[in-house]
DNA sequence: TATGAATGAGTCTTCATTCAT
DNA sequence: CATGAATGAAGACTCATTCAT
């Protein structure tokens, strides 16, 4: 479908060269596409980078949500959840680039922060429940989830930067520094 | 000087409606200077940004460097280069938006990455000593410095975004986590 | 029937937004049609509008050609044919909207202008018969038209931007203003 | 000036070609000047039309002062006046092609139109005044104003149309038949 | 006939940069 | 050094028209 060759291409484009470094006629061309069809099935460029953001975070969510759920203590979600995340984006890095990039940018609508959150909502309510519990260090919901996400982005960046630097036991280790500073005791 | 005055409006401008947004024509007339002054003082607009860049590295390392300094032991110095560097970020905001926008740019050269560095070496000099001598656990030391700025990072985010949130007990507390994930036993 | 359809969504639209600011699509959208089927009926806009003007002034015309039918003396028709212009274009004000809009514009083609012209030939044809037999003081024939057709218009225009300030008094009075300012003696 | 060539080149494009047909690019390579610096000296298209009307509206409304200035009586007044508008516009066609094309659009803000119908407010006066005193027959004073211009403009499209049919006596004898129409009488 | 996705030339506008004063 | 008018390439977006289904 001709829809998801424009999103594809504007994901490859602008994931390499910037937003602002990839005008439309470049989307249009990649996509093999004219000009005009984009126009044809989206309002502009927000709403194809709204449609890309909300998409990509609708994968990442599911990704996450299945690691979440066949693990069985506290600990193994902890792991299952810090791997499931970093294999999204490690497997996925043009898709991680452009989160980056445009994340906290007013391109991003408010209208599709909340409905992206929905898609991994349950992330938070795992650790509030795990600080409710004691299992976790008392610390504002919020600080835990930028601590957390930090952690598994610091070795995104990584594995992106070097493909060859991140293994099985590097990310174990990640995982076990990670831990360590959460878990109570 | 107007060099500074322009300077300065760049970084206002910028760091409130991004580089994109942010075009010479506003940049000269936030300094009260003529578009063409300008193009005395820098070759061009990219130009502008890496110096900028590189200003607010080197004000950035010289503050925690002092922060190094004055540090007795690993743990002081820990602590006191967190706290160092957010403090930094959280009292020039404009500067830590700048930089978050502009950092992972191809503006911003590898020749100024490089020099950047320079002012903020010492940090790395300061793990790698401690992951030498055991203080730290074993951890790649670029992956090391990644979690650690990360950690500050979350806390700045979190200040920036609500200035009442983040009081001295939750710094404490921050620094705490972080310094617990890194350090052996 | 569709053409009709389409043809009264043009003149809809047309009259309120004007003609270049009448995009086909919203033509077919409004008119219940796919854009491709008005490329079924009509050649091209141009075509849509020679034919909505052709038919408006052939409405026109025959609205007229009944009110001069039913008039006795060359007095009374001159009134007739005055009530009858102004009540045609106030009671259709979409229809002199878009012709006023259209008319002196290369998009209707002297083709159409000639066809137009025969609809309402009659009143050149009274005219000049009230010029030869005296009735008339001599002003070229096309001139009088104009200040003929000119004076109905003003009573139009101030009709439709305020409905309430034109009644019958208003009305047999500029019909007696243009009466004696064409009559010989 | 670059300025007073722009609203000239736009003048004649737009008189000739109408306002949709007319190209910002058209304007400036007509004009001997860049795209860009069309947009140095005016906002947007919109604001080129705005100050070309609020131009032509000044000078018609001087041209017309003079001519009341130096009449003595009600009649040679409207006669003056007469001659005056029917000579400015015949003498500047392209205004007055401009003008009525761009009078009755939203392109010319009612802030504008304010503005114009202070140049020539004294020509209302002028009516309102004789109909007050009775010189004039008892008419709204609007369709007055919409009258009495739509004769002048009668006149005004059969010079513009054939260059030779309007001589002295035709004018003389249009402005007759406008007088008649009004006078009491 | 009917549909509506696709096309791409053309429109307005922006903005980094230049250069005469 | 300072000024700001001028430049024109480039960008986002529109829309009349075509054509495969």
């Amino acid at each position: 479908m001709k829809k998801n060759a424009i999103l594809n291409s504007a994901l490859e484009l602008i994931s390499e060269r910037g937003v602002h470094n990839t005008p439309m006629s470049k989307v249009a061309k990649n996509a093999n596409v004219a000009v005009g069809t984009i126009y044809h099935h989206f309002e502009n460029k927000n709403e194809i980078l709204n449609e890309l953001y909300l998409q990509i975070k609708k994968e990442f969510g599911e990704c996450t949500r299945k690691a979440l759920d066949k693990s069985e203590t506290p600990k193994e979600a902890f792991a299952e959840i810090f791997k499931a995340v970093y294999s999204y984006y490690a497997n996925n890095p043009l898709k991680f680039n452009f989160t980056e990039q445009v994340a906290h940018t007013p391109i991003i609508t408010d209208q599709t922060k909340v409905k992206a959150q929905q898609y991994y909502r349950f992330i938070g309510e795992y650790i509030q429940e795990n600080l409710d519990n004691g299992t976790f260090r008392s610390l504002p919901l919020d600080l835990f989830g930028q601590l957390y996400y930090g952690n598994v982005k610091a070795l995104i960046q990584m594995k992106l930067s070097d493909n060859n630097r991140v293994d099985e036991t590097v990310l174990e280790e990640a995982i076990h520094t990670s831990w360590i500073s959460f878990v109570n005791r």
